[in-house]
DNA sequence: CGCGCTTCTGAAATCGTTTTCAGGATTATT
DNA sequence: AATAATCCTGAAAACGATTTCAGAAGCGCG
C-alpha cells in the first residue's frame, strides 16, 4: 500500500512531492519553504519568489495531516445544521462557506436532524477531527455540549438566534420580537381570534420564542390564547396542513393564524384552499423565514424575513476572529424584517378590534 | 499558544492526554495501545480489555492529525453537491452520512452553486485535505476535473446518473427513460400539444438526458418540439413561473407542459393558476424528482420519484468498499417510479391521439 | 525435561511539516 | 575600519500516532 502518492497518466504511481523536494530543487532548507507558504512577510522577497516558482512548478501542496498535527490547527470549521431539508438554512451555509474559503478556511457541514444527541455526536466527531471552530444553529444543546464546549475551548457561535444560554455567543435575530411585531400587525388589522402553529421541540428554542412573541403580544392586547389555540408540530408541510385542519375543527370562528415557520404556513395555506377557505379573505395567514417559496406561493405569503446571508457571514467572521485570538463580541444582534404580502387583510367580520396605535 | 490542550473546569489548561499516557497508566506500551484500537484482534483478550477501561477512563482520543499523517487515511469522505437549497439533495445526503458514520466516516459537505469552477476548486481542497473518497452529483464535470481524479488516484462516484463520462463510476437512475415514460404517459392520455421547461446549464446533464428523454418519446409518436416549445431555465421557482407564460403566450394551445424538475413545475403551476388556468383541467403538468412539496402542493404533482435514500447508502458503500481496495461495481442502476397525482389528465379538446398501446 | 514453533508485546523508526535556536551575512554606527 | 545591530537562513527537534522487527513468553511434542 504506498499511501501517499499518485498516479500519473499511465495508471503507474509516482511519490507525493513534498517540501523537501521543493527545497532541493530550489537549492534551500525546507524551512525556508515552509515560511514562505506561512510567513511570507519575513523572507526576502527575491528568494521567495524563486521558492514560489518551484513550489507552483512541481505543483506542490503540503499534506495537510502534517501540517496540523504539527501546528494544531486544522484549517477546517464546522456547522452543525438541524436540517439540510427545505433549503431553510442553505443560504446562510453557503454564505459561510464563501466567507471561510476567502480566508482559506474549508467547511464541514453536518445535520443533526433536530436531535440533540446526534448534535452531540456530531460535535465529538469534530472536535476529534481536530476543527477550529464550530457554528450552531439555535440556542439550546443539552448540558453535554456546553461541557464539551467548555472542557474543549473549541471557539463555538450559535446562529439565527440573539441570545444563548451557557455563554455561547451568538447572532442572529431577536426572534420574540418579531413575532410581537407580526402579531402587533394583526391585531392592527383588526383580528381577535388567533390561532399558532408552532414546531416545538425542546432542542428548537427559536419556535419557542417565537411562541412567546405572540402569547406576549396577545396578552398585552388583553387577548388569552387558550391551549388548544396553539397547534404544536415538527418542521413538515404535511404537520402544517394537519395543524391547520385541527385548528379551524376547534376553533371555528378563527380569522388569524400564525405560523413559527414558512414551513408550517405554506403547508396550512393549503389545507385552507383544500377546506374552501380563501387566503386572506376567510383567514390570515403569516409564516416565518421568508424562504425562496414564500414569495411564489399563491398567495404570497406575509412573513418575517432575516437577514440569513448575513447570518452567516458574521458567523464566519466571528470564529476566524476568535481563532486568531482577536476579541469578539459576545453577541450580535441584526434587524428582521416584517414582509407584508397577500397572505393576510382585515378579519371578514365586523366585530373587529379599534384600531390601536402601536 | 498551547495548542493541544484543553481547558478545565477552571479555566486553566491541561495538555491533551495522548496514548502514551494512556500506555503508561495501562503499563503496556504505546504500541499494544495502538494495536487495541486498530487492530483489535491481534492482542490477547484480557490486555485489550484492560486496556480499553484506561481509555475510556482517560476519554482518550487518538489525534486524527497524527493518525491521518502516519496511516494516510483521513477517515473520512466529501460529497460535493450543486446546492444545499430546496433541500433537493438532502434525503440521500443525509442517507449517505448515516450510512458512513456506521463505519466510521465522517462526511465533509461542500456545494458548486451549480458552477464547474466552483465544482473544481472544492474538488482541490478536499483532496489537498487528504479525503479519502468524493461523492459529486450528475455525470457532467469538465475535463480537469476528470484529470485530477485520474492523477490522484481518489476513489469518486457520481450520482443520480446512471453512466458518467471519463470511467467515473455511477449512481443512480436513467434520467432519460423516466422522462420518456413520462411522456409516453401523457401521450396516452391523448395529449399532442407539448411543452417543456428545462434547466439547462452545462453541468446538469441530469437536466439535458431528460430533455432528450421527452424529444425521444415525441418524435418516436411523430410529434415534433419546436425550439420555441422547450424553455430554459435555471433552478428556481421564479423562472418557473417565468417560463410557463412564456410558453403559453407564444404556444396557446398547449395542453402538457412537461419540467425537468419539480421546482420549475411548482413554479409553472402556480403562475398557470394566476393566469386563470386550470390544472389539470386546461394544462397537465408534470415534474422530476418527487420532492416533499410535490405531494402537498394543489393539485398533488405528477412526478417522478426518484430512490433517494437508496442512492446515498450505494454511494456510501461503493466508496468503502473502493477505499478498503474490495471489488466494486462499475456502475448501479436503481429503479425509478412514476408517480401519477392529480396534476395531470386527459386534455380538454377533443382532438386527442387514440390511445397508442405502449 | 528440553527443543522448536507460535503468539504477543515493546523499542524504535517513521510519516511531512513547523518552529526554535543559533550562526552567517549584511547593514548601520562611531 | 571596527564593532554592534539587524536580518535571514539552515539544522534539528518536535508533533502524536502506526508499524516493522525482533525478542520474550507460552505451548506442544518427543
Amino acid at each position: 500500500m504506498d499511501k501517499k502518492s499518485i498516479a500519473d497518466p499511465k495508471g503507474r504511481s509516482r511519490p507525493r512531492v513534498k517540501i523537501e523536494d521543493v527545497a532541493r530543487e530550489a537549492n534551500v532548507s525546507p524551512a525556508t519553504v515552509s515560511r514562505v507558504l506561512n510567513h511570507p512577510g519575513i523572507v526576502r522577497p527575491e528568494l521567495r519568489d524563486k521558492v514560489m516558482r518551484f513550489i507552483t512548478d512541481l505543483s506542490y501542496t503540503p499534506d495537510s495531516a502534517a501540517r496540523a498535527l504539527k501546528s494544531g490547527r486544522m484549517r477546517t470549521i464546522g456547522a452543525i445544521v438541524p436540517t439540510l431539508g427545505l433549503g431553510i438554512f442553505a443560504e446562510s451555509v453557503e454564505a459561510l462557506q464563501n466567507r471561510l474559503s476567502e480566508s482559506g478556511y474549508t467547511l464541514f457541514i453536518a445535520n443533526s436532524q433536530y436531535d440533540q444527541r446526534r448534535e452531540l455526536q456530531e460535535m465529538q466527531s469534530l472536535i476529534e477531527r481536530g476543527i477550529d471552530g464550530i457554528v450552531l444553529v439555535g440556542g439550546s444543546h443539552g448540558r453535554e455540549l456546553r461541557t464539551l464546549v467548555e472542557q474543549t475551548g473549541v471557539p463555538v457561535i450559535t446562529t439565527y438566534v440573539s441570545k444563548a444560554g451557557g455563554g455561547i455567543p451568538a447572532i442572529g435575530i431577536d426572534n420574540e420580537r418579531a413575532t410581537r411585531e407580526m402579531t402587533e400587525f394583526l391585531l392592527g388589522l383588526g383580528h381577535v381570534r388567533f390561532g399558532a402553529i408552532a414546531n416545538i421541540l425542546p432542542s428548537n428554542d427559536r419556535s419557542r420564542a417565537r411562541l412567546d412573541g405572540i402569547q406576549r403580544a396577545l396578552s398585552e392586547a388583553g387577548i388569552r390564547l387558550e391551549p388548544s389555540q396553539v397547534i404544536r408540530a415538527d418542521h413538515s408541510l404535511a404537520q402544517g396542513r394537519k395543524a391547520l385542519r385541527q385548528l379551524l375543527t376547534d376553533h371555528p370562528g378563527t380569522t388569524a393564524v400564525i405560523c413559527t415557520t414558512d414551513t408550517l404556513a405554506i403547508g396550512a395555506m393549503t389545507e385552507a384552499r383544500k377546506m374552501g377557505l380563501n387566503v386572506p379573505r376567510a383567514v390570515s395567514i403569516t409564516g416565518f423565514d421568508d424562504v425562496e417559496l414564500a414569495a411564489q406561493v399563491d398567495p404570497p405569503l406575509t412573513t418575517i424575513s432575516i437577514p440569513a446571508a448575513e447570518i452567516g457571514r458574521g458567523a464566519a467572521d466571528y470564529l476566524i476572529s476568535a481563532i486568531a485570538g482577536r476579541p469578539v463580541p459576545k453577541s450580535v444582534l441584526l434587524p428582521y424584517r416584517l414582509v407584508v404580502r397577500s397572505s393576510t387583510a382585515s378579519p371578514p367580520k365586523a366585530d373587529r378590534l379599534p384600531k390601536r396605535p402601536r
